[in-house]
DNA sequence: AACTATTTATAAGA
DNA sequence: TTCTTATAAATAGTT
């Protein structure tokens, strides 16, 4: 019904399709509002445009919650339970998830290991083994990183500082006093100090094969595993 | 549009009105489904006819429950939903926490520590030692366990086939010979057999302190860390 | 439920 | 967008 026939199948211009759009639209409210008077009929209709736009055309004569309501009614089931009864059981699934990672993290951690056979616990020994020498493998290289930009900064210091005393007037034999050569102390120094934060064994604490007794199981990576 | 005009206003021959209004709903849903196709619009109608009667369309593309709360969000109105926003927000915790929780074992296993500090590393690594401890306590506790029950199992049998030689007129003389008494080497044979499982060293997997390398990291505790 | 004369909707062009 | 108009489509009245 018009210049041409169109086939119904997408327009694939965006301008066109647009200037369709609005045309059959007010087309379709005209023929529901005809509809209702003739007929004396109760019409709602809700149009969202590609773009998101959305339009509306109720009969006069109600209101959309009412139809919407009627609807409802007519179907004999309330859309909103039955969603509210599928997010009930993603939720409850999304729990279950949780706890079962809770208690995974507890196994992991050493907890309720009473149900686990022989075989599984060997296992989960040698996957724990394999993690705690993820972890002191990763702490050495920042213990690296870290004890080389200090050794960086001080000999940049001692550089800065001796040209200082030069500039000053200071000769070359003064300098042989005052200035700490012992930078591979540092290393060992830092070890102590770091490892000694909660009280455990500084001696032993960072030996490449630790002693396995007196080992605190405190620390910031023991999750709240209480159930809720 | 038809053999004569006629007036927008309503048909009071029942049977005309009646025919009219199904000639008409018809071309209405026609056309609301060639919009659909045409300009990838949605569209959703409800009707209503004189006598009650509910009818709809719906583009394929969505659901009348999504264009009502497409409606509803348009208008910036909630017409029957509170929980609705709350159990949204309670999906999005629930699935956080579960994120938490994957990395949180990603890290116990020694995954992903990049961005974790010298002291965390180290805080971790005595978790992970301590957790490797209960695991092994245990599962000598669970061989011991099983080893004493076996040396039970043959120790009665032993018991009722001395029972059985005796009755059968044996003296004791003949029972000198022929039965095992080495029960004690079933705990070293228990051990090389349940710890040779996965090709690890036979000779070094239940030390009490392990060497630290060469350390499967396969087993069944290894969960899915996928995210999704 | 068909038919068809006529009205109405609208595609394309301005 | 809006108007125009040739043409396609819908449908009122009839069978």
């Amino acid at each position: 019904m018009g210049r041409g026939k169109i086939e119904i199948q997408k327009i694939e211009n965006d301008t066109n399709r647009q200037v369709t759009y609005s045309k059959r639209r007010n087309g379709i409210f005209k023929k529901a509002h005809e509809l209702t008077v003739l007929c004396d009929a109760r019409v709602s209709i809700l149009m969202l445009s590609g773009n998101k736009k959305l339009h509306e055309y109720i009969s006069p004569t109600t209101t959309t919650k009412r139809m919407i309501d009627d609807y409802q009614k007519a179907l004999g089931i309330d859309l909103w339970t039955t969603h509210y009864d599928r997010m009930q059981e993603e939720l409850r699934k999304l729990k279950e998830v949780n706890n079962n990672f809770r208690k995974e993290i507890r196994q992991i951690l050493g907890h309720d290991l009473n149900e686990l056979s022989f075989a599984e616990l060997h296992s989960l020994e040698q996957t724990i083994e394999s993690s705690v020498n993820s972890v002191r493998q990763r702490k050495y290289h920042v213990l690296k990183t870290q004890t080389d930009t200090h050794k960086k900064k001080v000999k940049a210091l001692e550089h800065r500082y001796t040209e200082l005393l030069l500039e000053s007037g200071a000769t070359y034999e003064d300098l042989q006093y005052g200035i700490s050569e012992d930078i591979e102390g540092d290393y060992e120094s830092a070890i102590t100090n770091l490892s000694n934060h909660n009280g455990a064994s500084a001696m032993y604490a960072l030996r490449l094969h630790p002693s396995d007794h007196d080992i605190s199981s405190e620390g910031h990576f023991v999750p709240d595993l209480s159930l809720n």
